[in-house]
RNA sequence: UCCUCAGUAGCUCAGUGGUAGAGCGUUUCCUUGGUAAGGAAGAGGUCGGCAGUUCAAUCCUGCUCUCAGGCUCCA
């Protein structure tokens, strides 16, 4: 992702409008703490500590100040401070929060600086415009009000965030909001509201979505592809239950690496069972049930298996974060030999799937452990050969990619398939593990050429993520107007008039008998109307029928946001409707 | 889990301390000819829930639930 460069204009405008802000609000809340105060991609933040809390109502009277101090044409200065008299100032100003900051600054042997402009100043490396008045007029603009933790950890306070709006001008300005406005109609959760997808029920439960029927053809059409795929590739499919008897959990270590994201247990006639949060254990223990071979490998093991974890309310969010999530998973058990090439068709898969949907704006993230925190399985040797196995592969690919460390699994390196939503929000669409750890905790074997017992390598992948989650991201992605293999409904029949309706009635059912989701529209509507209707409901395909269709036994055929019209045979039509249906074909972008 | 905002008809939203409003959608009837709203009538609401203040609360106060934007977390 690309950064402001920290010298640039805006990068300082944003910058200097946070010092602004802040000072803003010292004017009417003297004894407010100052956190972090940072330019971000959009603009600019700045986390207070106040006794008593900001409301939106005070965002425009803020804003208001913020002008006024702009137009008097504060002076940036800069001062370096040795460490003690720096403490000495903050602590004069009752800036607690700072000066834990420059504790931290100090430990890493940071020059301290602080930028005074106008009766205002603040620890702050820079860099600032020359003066207030170097910031565009209208150029910015306070968006919201937020809670943010000090440092962003949950153990700290609660502070409050002012999300401030800026660029180089007024018009970018605008247009920022205008885009963002549009991306909000895309979405899922309002396209929900008229395309009826799902439905979140409080008497089912939060982060438990019932699947409508628009929207469960879309699951199973990904279903469907996936499991296609995956036949061609070798997997064989599996099905496992949803609960599952603790020891497997302790096997596998998702107790106690994992329990703050399960739910509490069910006890049982003195057992206790859990919801299972991964497939995994369940894999291993069908790859258990017999002996293997090295002819046997590489075993692969899908299933669309149906996962629980307990998020907390705040994180829920439409179909994007949920409690119940089935997954496009499985497992690949290979030997060391094999492990390379198993893992890079696992990612050509997942190219082949973003190709399929036509998602450009991707990148891959490798997510590797990071030591003595406690958060992975102590198996220092093991990682050590994962990780450098995962780097060669990644770095075959070509695809760029990101190495983080301390977001792997706790059983092994992550590679995540990083897509940013409309909203612009960057999302994990697809994790993939290489785990070198459960093979060896479970006791899988197999017996390999040499008549010896050995542990085999485990490669779990989920290219689709959750159907939860990947079908928000394409609900969005298309902004609700599906390709017709995907789309709830494919096709829709107007009559021009209802003299016709006979005739629309009979295409109507052929295409229903040839498996084709469809619909006439006979009701009273007004032709025009039902043009309309049709497209609001972003329909892929409409065929309009009258005298003319009806005497050739033809249909004029429209594609959803198209002037374009064609008539062809009935027959034609059908034939090529199939066609695009079978080879899952977009119109609007593959060539035809 | 916490911070801020918001909950009025299926949807989008007005509104008032004194019997609840519009547009769209829906239902019925009439109408019907070629590309984005033909007409008429009707149905539809414990104004999120509980408690308090008041002669009277959808409106004011408190609590609670849900939702949205953050933070954290994450597929």
């Amino acid at each position: 992702m690309e950064k402001t460069d920290i010298n640039s204009d805006l990068y300082k405008i944003r910058h200097s409008l946070a010092h602004v802000l802040a000072q803003a609000v010292l004017e009417i809340r003297p004894d407010a703490k100052l956190g972090f105060g940072p330019p971000i991609d959009s603009g600019f933040y700045y986390d207070f500590d106040l006794t008593e809390p900001l409301s939106t109502e005070d965002l425009p009277m803020l804003e208001k100040r913020m002008r006024q101090i702009i137009k008097k044409g504060q002076v940036f200065e800069r001062e370096e401070l040795g460490h003690e008299e720096m403490v000495e100032r903050l602590d004069k100003d009752n800036q607690g929060y700072k000066i834990e900051q420059v504790e931290d600054l100090s430990a890493q042997n940071e020059i301290l600086s602080l930028y005074r402009n106008g009766p205002f100043w603040d620890l702050c490396e820079g860099p600032h415009v020359d003066s207030t008045r170097d910031i565009p007029k209208n150029c910015f603009s306070l968006d919201s009000l937020a809670g943010a933790y000090w440092k962003g950890s949950e153990e700290n306070n609660m502070m409050q965030r002012v999300y401030g709006l800026a660029f180089e001008t007024g018009d970018e300005l605008k247009e920022f909001k205008e885009k963002r406005q549009l991306a909000m109609e895309r979405d899922h959760r309002k396209l929900n509201i008229k395309q009826h997808y799902y439905a979140i029920s409080e008497e089912v439960g939060k982060g438990l979505p019932l699947w409508l029927p628009n929207g469960t053809v879309i699951r199973e059409e990904l279903e469907k592809l996936a499991k296609e795929k995956e036949f061609l590739a070798g997997y064989k499919r599996v099905s496992t239950p949803h609960i599952t008897r603790e020891e497997l959990f302790h096997t596998s270590g998702h107790l106690p690496f994992y329990e703050d994201s399960m739910f509490p247990p069910m006890e049982m006639d003195g057992e206790r069972l859990f919801l299972k949060p991964m497939n995994c254990p369940h894999h291993h223990m069908i790859y258990k049930a017999e002996p293997r071979s090295y002819r046997d490998l590489p075993l692969r093991l899908a299933e669309y298996g149906t996962c629980y974890r307990y998020e907390q309310s705040g994180e829920l969010a439409g179909l994007l974060r949920v409690r119940g999530m089935t997954m496009n998973d499985a497992h690949i058990y290979c030997s060391p030999e094999q492990a390379k090439e198993e893992l890079l068709n696992v990612l050509n898969l997942h190219t082949q799937y973003y190709e399929l949907f036509g998602l450009k704006d991707f990148w891959m993230r490798l997510s590797l452990a990071e030591k003595d925190t406690g958060k992975f399985v102590d198996e220092p040797e093991l990682w050590q050969k994962a990780e450098t196995l995962i780097t060669e592969v990644m770095e075959e690919v070509g695809v760029p990619y990101e190495a983080v460390r301390g977001e792997a699994a706790f059983y092994g390196p992550k590679i995540d398939f990083q897509v940013t939503n409309v909203i612009g929000r960057e999302e994990t669409a697809s994790t993939n593990q290489l785990d070198l750890v459960m093979g060896k905790r479970f006791g899988l074997t197999y017996i390999a050429s040499d008549n010896q017992e050995h542990t085999p390598i485990i490669i779990h992948r989920a290219p689709l993520g959750t159907h939860e989650r990947f079908v928000a991201f394409l609900i969005e992605h298309y902004g609700g107007a599906f390709p017709t293999w995907l789309a709830p409904l494919q096709v829709r029949v107007i009559p021009v008039a209802s003299a016709f309706n006979e005739y629309a009635h009979g295409l109507n059912d052929s295409l229903f008998s040839s498996f084709v989701r469809t619909e006439l529209d006979d009701s009273h509507d007004s032709f025009s109307k039902k043009i309309r209707s049709a497209a609001v409901a972003k329909i892929p395909n409409i065929l309009i029928v009258g005298e003319n269709e009806q005497a050739g036994q033809t249909v004029t055929w429209q594609r959803y946001g198209s002037k374009d019209r064609k008539t062809l045979a009935f027959d034609a039509f059908i034939e090529l409707l199939q066609e695009e249906i079978l080879k899952r074909q977009d119109w609007r972008t593959d060539d035809q």
